[in-house]
DNA sequence: ATGACGGTGTGGCACCGA
């Protein structure tokens, strides 16, 4: 069973691109992140040619999520539970799997901005409330996911440049700490469970060529739990998709089961 | 370095992302 998270950087734009690569990468669920669009604007019809069901929680410009899967999805939340946001950045759903349910929760995490801001602020508001309400659905799940762009690369070793970007924003003490009380509920960081090549990245700059000099941080993640991690046999970044034409910045994260 | 690149919505640019 493969699971995938992948911040497409609007859905419009890269539709062509996330069916083809659906096909070369034929992921049982995929978690997508930005999609700006609107749920009436979702392509449902391109997925279901291609046996997968979908749900989606959009909005206009900024931020949306979905989750792509082959069985379909129940118990859908959108949103954190508890946590008023005007903004549309997690979906959630349980799906059957040949080892029975699993809970998968989709975050298009907060960019925050830079320290001392409102943006971080709310990133700090926003972690805080999605902390509170994955500890409400681990004990009811115990197989458990926690995916998507989480906007924190959680070490040094996550960031091209860890000294010249430190206590900046995705590198500050902060959002590392709140990256380390998910993991204190009891979840595991899926690509840290194995043994991984030096400067590792997800997520690589547009400009001055960030992707061919591989300046980039490990922003997005699966993170799973206890019971799933004994499931857990591999977790890769796909860089392919970020050699493409007209690619997203990020590269899709997908863990094997 | 108030930069760079790319997407959106709008409108001849501004805003946002990371």
């Amino acid at each position: 069973m493969k699971l995938a998270s992948w911040n497409v950087n609007s859905l419009t734009i890269r539709l062509p691109q996330v069916l083809t690569w659906l096909q070369t990468q034929p992921v049982d669920a995929l978690a997508l992140q930005e999609l700006k669009l609107t749920d009436d604007k979702f392509p449902h019809q391109e997925f279901e040619a291609l046996g997968y069901h979908s749900v989606c929680f959009g909005q206009k410009t900024y931020n949306g999520v979905a989750i792509v899967s082959r069985s379909p999805l129940r118990d859908v939340v959108r949103n954190i539970a508890g946590f008023d946001d005007e903004q549309a950045r997690v979906i959630a759903g349980t799906m059957d799997t040949e080892f029975g349910e699993l809970r998968l929760i989709n975050g298009y995490f907060v960019n925050g901005n830079a320290p001392a801001t409102e943006k971080f602020e709310y990133k700090m508001r926003w972690l805080s409330g999605l902390h509170n309400w994955v500890r409400q659905e681990i004990s009811l799940h115990p197989r458990l996911a926690l995916v998507g762009d989480f906007n924190i690369a959680p070490e040094d070793r996550d960031s091209h440049d860890p000294e010249g970007l430190r206590e900046t924003i995705h590198h500050t003490t902060e959002e590392r700490d709140h990256f380390k009380a998910l993991l204190a509920l009891g979840l595991q960081d899926a690509y840290r469970c194995f043994e991984q090549a030096d400067k590792s990245f997800s997520w690589w700059d547009y400009r001055e060529m960030a992707f061919r000099r591989n300046r980039g941080l490990r922003i997005d993640h699966i993170l799973v739990s206890a019971a799933l991690r004994d499931r857990l046999k591999a977790c890769t970044i796909d860089r392919a998709p970020r050699k493409n034409e007209r690619p997203s910045d990020h590269a899709p994260v997908i863990a094997e089961f």
